[in-house]
DNA sequence: GGAGGCCTCGGAAGG
DNA sequence: CGAGGCCTCC
């Protein structure tokens, strides 16, 4: 290992050597930063720093993984003491073991964002309020961003500005929906992944000791894609750095694509300020890509106002020169692209694995599959639905997570009633009620439902009542045995391996073989855990869900990895690199994307993102936009995108005429052109939908829901006869012509003036006896 | 209580 | 067009 350095150009070696103070990288693509940061552990080693004083943050598991491995094979099993991992993974070890301090259990659950949309789904109903203004996925993500600004309920509640923008997009009631989501998520013993990071500012803050204690062990802090940082992250990293300042942060400004997710690029733009006898080392040589391309990505990023100076540059040969197609239809585009796969292979002999196709959605995967299977061509596409967010997959976990903390009401409710045990809507809004009344879990009065005065009718307390020994059985084991031998004997006596297996279906059966592969990871876990030494060892159930819960699709690895072309969107080909790059819809609209075109910023990130997507080929790229393609439906007319016009001419060869169509000059856009006076896209979508009337007014429909009595009248049993006028709260009056049937199938057949004749069941048809 | 039809809505995605 | 939440109807 002593030659390493030999390994790295002069500006790679400084950002190793330089261990001392802080220091920024800015590397440009394909320049070579993996190896940078490697090596840089590698030295800090090799030069006597304690393994266990080190701390490199990461964010994906991927990136994390990848580099342990290298770093293993560089220095050995010395490796395996260096704090390594994402943000997100790191700081939920930290927050477990200092659970206490801010009033969790330390086994507290991970919501992820399934979990928080159905929590807020939930928030939001029980308050009536109208859905369409008060739409989840705003809602979560605003909650998100002020989570990840620091802003908690109460700093909220003192922030006039925020609460002026809520006003103004129509959501006043913003701040009650936050403070019950807190609420209800520490009432679960539940942190989501924007807390992991917020509880962690909260307690290094809140706990000067602590802070101390991680200050003092992490004395070497390396940070990978420092553009992608949120604030939160910024803080975190700030305050741990600040003891001993020896804090290596490592990104590239023109590759922040993740601001619309909070990413906060101004904290690489600030580093300078931030921090100030800091060094600055720029990786500007691209091993990765031809001149062509390097020089054709500079000319489009060359376009953003605020970025950081660099001249990336390559001494690779000079390449083809970047491809432009068109085509009629979205499928005539696959199909170019197809074919164009196929004699590339031919001709250069090139494997499938040289071969990426990217594009903007995941919705244009469907043509390029299309095409690729036509011609026989194995290709996989990354992304879409990951394992861990399965609904069989959840629903397993769900049940886990039961077993070992409680409180945790969002796996409760996924599971309460399935596999179906009767236990349904009314039981469960009753006991939600007695819950709140009570103040105390769902669980609670779930495990003690006999002695609960819920309303619930007899029949239903006992199906409740088995479900509370159920878990509780679940409950009783999940401590003395390994998580193996408890998720078998859950999946077994839960009923849902049985559930699954009777489905003969094609979706039932995979089904049953994503909760196999459960299974087997559960196995895999338990066997690698016995591997270690006696005191290491954790084989239970909770420290595997603590293992998981931060784990996502790409983590579970190499499925079947066969010499197949790549499909994926932009944003996940970020970090790789193939010889062939297929960039494809790149039409107005789509790429730049329609939402993006209303401000600057946007529109920026969006030419971010083109850089990425060009700087991933090393040989060969191909530009290709269609004239019309299928969306949601419908065939449209589509417009060359303003990105292929941005390329220096010099660098593209485009294989017809005239793709100019933005009347004349492509590069000559004002600025003006980009920039409306759209304020936030939250205003936007909310003066959009302002003609919607309001539901508020129906505000009954939920009201009855939560009131027993209420809903009690409604049920109560009434004795009918032929010829009596009754009314439907539908179908309005009618005279009932024929009765069939006793008890709870009664049947009742009723002769409406407005509808005609319908036959009903009594017991749900609420009817009102008029005569 | 629950199966199935209706309606709505749609970005990219890490943990 | 397709997925998923919601509502209806028995």
């Amino acid at each position: 290992m002593s030659d390493y350095l030999a390994h790295l150009n002069p500006s790679q070696r400084k950002a190793v050597e330089q261990t001392e103070g802080p220091l920024m990288v800015i590397a440009g693509a394909g320049s070579g930063k993996t190896r940078v940061l490697t090596y840089r552990i590698a030295h800090l080693l090799n030069k006597g720093v304690d393994s266990f004083n080190i701390l490199s943050l990461t964010f994906t598991n991927k990136a994390a993984r990848e580099m342990k491995e290298r770093i293993e094979k560089i220095i050995g099993p010395e490796a395996k003491n260096i704090w390594m991992g994402t943000f997100h993974s790191v700081f939920a070890k930290i927050l477990r073991f200092e659970a206490d301090k801010i009033g969790y259990p330390s086994n507290f659950t991970i919501y992820d964002s399934d979990d928080s949309k159905a929590l807020l789904r939930r928030i939001i109903k029980e308050m009536s309020l109208d859905t369409d203004i008060y739409k989840v996925n705003i809602v979560q993500s605003r909650i998100s961003s002020f989570k990840n600004n620091l802003i908690t309920v109460k700093a909220y509640n003192n922030n006039a500005e925020l609460k002026t923008q809520d006003d103004s997009a129509h959501r006043p009631q913003m701040g009650v929906i936050y403070e019950k989501y807190v609420t209800e998520c520490f009432k679960s013993g539940a942190m989501d992944f924007d807390d992991l990071l917020l509880k962690t500012n909260e307690l290094i803050f809140r706990f000067p000791d602590v802070l101390l204690k991680y200050q003092s062990r992490f004395k070497y802090i390396l940070v990978d894609e420092y553009q992608d940082t949120n604030h939160s992250q910024y803080l975190i990293v700030k305050a741990l750095a600040s003891k001993f300042e020896n804090l290596c942060v490592v990104g590239d400004d023109a590759q922040s694509i993740y601001a619309f997710r909070g990413a906060n690029i101004r904290n690489i733009l600030n580093f300078k300020k931030d921090y100030n006898d800091s060094k600055i080392i720029k990786l500007e040589q691209n091993y990765r890509s031809t001149q062509n391309i390097v020089k054709a990505a500079n000319s489009i990023i060359s376009k953003n106002t605020e970025q950081l100076e660099k001249k990336v540059w390559t001494a690779n040969d000079v390449g083809d020169k970047i491809k432009v197609n068109r085509a009629m239809s979205d499928n005539d585009e696959a199909n170019e692209v197809g074919s164009n796969i196929q004699e590339t292979k031919n001709r250069d002999q090139a494997l499938n694995e040289h071969f990426a196709i990217l594009y903007r959605t995941n919705a244009q995967s469907r043509s390029m599959e299309e095409a690729l299977r036509k011609r026989s061509i194995p290709y996989r596409i990354y992304g879409g639905l990951s394992f861990y967010q399965r609904r069989e997959v959840k629903d397993m976990l769900a049940y886990l997570r039961m077993a070992t903390n409680e409180k945790d009401e969002e796996a409760l409710r996924r599971i309460i009633n399935y596999p179906k045990r009767g236990i349904g809507n009314t039981s469960i809004d009753r006991i939600t009620l007695r819950a709140k009344e009570q103040n105390k879990t769902l669980w609670q009065v779930v495990a003690n439902i006999a002695n609960e005065t819920t309303g619930i009718n007899a029949g239903s307390v006992t199906k409740i009542d088995h479900f509370g020994v159920l878990i509780k059985g679940f409950q009783a084991i999940a401590n003395e045995q390994d998580a193996f031998e408890v998720a078998t004997y859950i999946a077994k006596q839960s009923g849902l391996f049985r559930e699954l297996q009777s489905d003969k279906t094609p979706e039932g059966i995979s089904k049953y073989e994503n909760l196999q592969e459960l299974l087997n990871g559960i196995k895999d876990f338990v066997e690698q855990e016995n591997q270690k030494p006696e005191e290491e060892r954790n084989t239970s159930l909770s420290f595997y869900l603590e293992d998981i819960a931060l784990l996502t699709d790409n983590d579970k690895q190499d499925e079947d990895d066969g010499d197949h072309v790549s499909l994926m969107t932009i944003h996940q080909s970020k970090g790789l690199e193939y010889p062939y790059v297929y960039i494809v819809g790149l039409e107005e609209n789509l790429f730049p994307s329609q939402m993006a075109m209303s401000s600057r910023v946007d529109l920026e990130e969006e030419r971010r993102l083109f850089y990425v997507a060009l700087t991933r080929a090393e040989k060969r790229a191909t530009l290709s936009y269609a004239l019309s393609r299928y969306r949601w439906g419908n065939l449209i007319d589509c417009e060359p995108s303003r990105f292929i016009d941005e390329i220096d001419e010099q660098y593209l060869d485009v294989n017809f005429l005239n793709i100019k169509t933005n009347g004349g000059s492509g590069t000559s856009f004002s600025k003006s052109n980009y920039k409306t006076n759209v304020p936030s896209r939250f205003n936007q979508s909310a003066q959009k939908k302002e003609k919607t009337p309001i539901k508020q007014v129906f505000i009954p429909k939920n009201l009855k829901k939560l009131n027993p009595n209420l809903q009690a009248r409604n049920y109560k049993e009434q004795t009918y006869s032929t010829g009596m006028k009754v009314e439907h709260e539908r179908f309005g009056i009618g005279i009932i012509c024929n009765l069939e049937g006793v008890g709870a199938n009664k049947k009742i057949s009723i002769n409406f003036t407005e509808v005609g004749e319908k036959t009903l069941l009594a017991k749900f048809a609420k009817l009102t006896i008029l005569s």
